[in-house]
DNA sequence: TCCCAGGTCCTGA
DNA sequence: TCAGGACATGGG
């Protein structure tokens, strides 16, 4: 992997198990989107990142070597070896379908606050729709970065914003019953913050139970916001998806979450959160269990 | 019109 | 414990 700067590009060549269709479209991120020529834009902390990807080659556009360092190297885990995970969680031949299929994924390393808001929004609701509803409030609560290629781009809300906001200013940005749910959990996590942003260096257990004292946050949220952005990767979030391809391809009809997700967590190991991003890329891609 | 979405919460058995 | 319904919103 070479690393190359010039015109506000960061140039990355011989890149291995990057993809960005894959890594965009797995499920775990909201904020990028694509552009005409198949690159993507999004936003990462105060900075709109475009990306573009011709086989091994990636260049990030908008970005230099201090943003790189800063922001790039960690948002996209680009100091973790995925063979290797790729390896550990390659049990059998669906599972090496999945990773076959959506081999360029990985894990970024979101913001915990942001993660925290996204997911409860995620709650009985379509990702389009997810997406406008994060668009909204960012236009709404948070701060212009700037106009890119003839669109404007805003910060995620600081939680500041949205625990002094108005709770219909809240539901105009179309959260519905969600709304006073974001409210109250921004005013909680103002309040404690460093119990908040200490999760990662907990155990999965502590993490869970912390995370589900928020209303609004139950164990599918809680598991996708310890994945996510808390670096709990013996976690194996069940949604309708994952529900689905596990109920087609591993365990009976009838099988509860609780009982999908330890059977997950058996068999996949320690990284059965990397298994579950190939499953529900895999299962959503192809419509499988539909 | 009805159904459902990366669920969660509440209620009644 | 556990099934069943409510909950905003909008697309199919």
């Amino acid at each position: 992997m070479e690393i190359s700067e010039k015109n506000n590009q960061i140039i990355i060549q011989n890149i291995k198990d990057f993809n960005v269709t894959h890594i965009f479209n797995c499920g775990q991120c909201f904020r990028w989107n694509m552009e005409a020529d198949g690159s993507y834009t999004g936003v990462v902390k105060d900075k709109v990142i475009n990306v573009e990807q011709e086989g091994s080659t990636v260049i990030f556009n908008n970005m230099d070597m201090e943003g790189y360092e800063n922001i790039i190297k960690e948002y996209f885990d680009l100091n973790t070896d995925y063979s290797e995970i790729k390896r550990s969680v390659n049990t059998d031949e669906i599972m090496s379908e999945a990773i076959k299929f959506g081999s360029g994924i990985r894990i970024l390393n979101q913001e915990e606050w942001e993660t925290m808001i996204s997911f409860m929004i995620s709650a009985n609701n379509r990702i389009p729709m997810i997406k406008r509803v994060i668009e909204n409030l960012s236009s709404c609560f948070g701060e212009f970065i700037c106009n890119y290629r003839g669109r404007n781009y805003y910060t995620f809300p600081e939680a500041e914003k949205l625990a002094e906001a108005d709770v219909e200013k809240i539901r105009e940005c179309k959260a519905g019953f969600r709304s006073p749910r974001l409210k109250n959990a921004a005013v909680r996590f103002l309040n404690e913050k460093d119990v908040a942003y200490n999760i990662k260096n907990k155990s999965y257990d502590e993490g869970l139970a912390y995370l589900k004292t928020y209303e609004g946050i139950g164990n599918k949220v809680a598991n996708c916001i310890l994945l996510f952005s808390m670096r709990k990767f013996d976690t194996f979030p069940v949604d309708v998806w994952v529900r689905r391809v596990m109920q087609t391809l591993y365990v009976d009809k009838d099988t509860k979450d609780a009982d999908i997700r330890k059977f997950a967590e058996n068999k996949f190991g320690k990284l059965s959160g990397y298994a579950q991003q190939y499953l529900f890329y895999y299962s959503r891609e192809n419509g499988i269990g539909k």
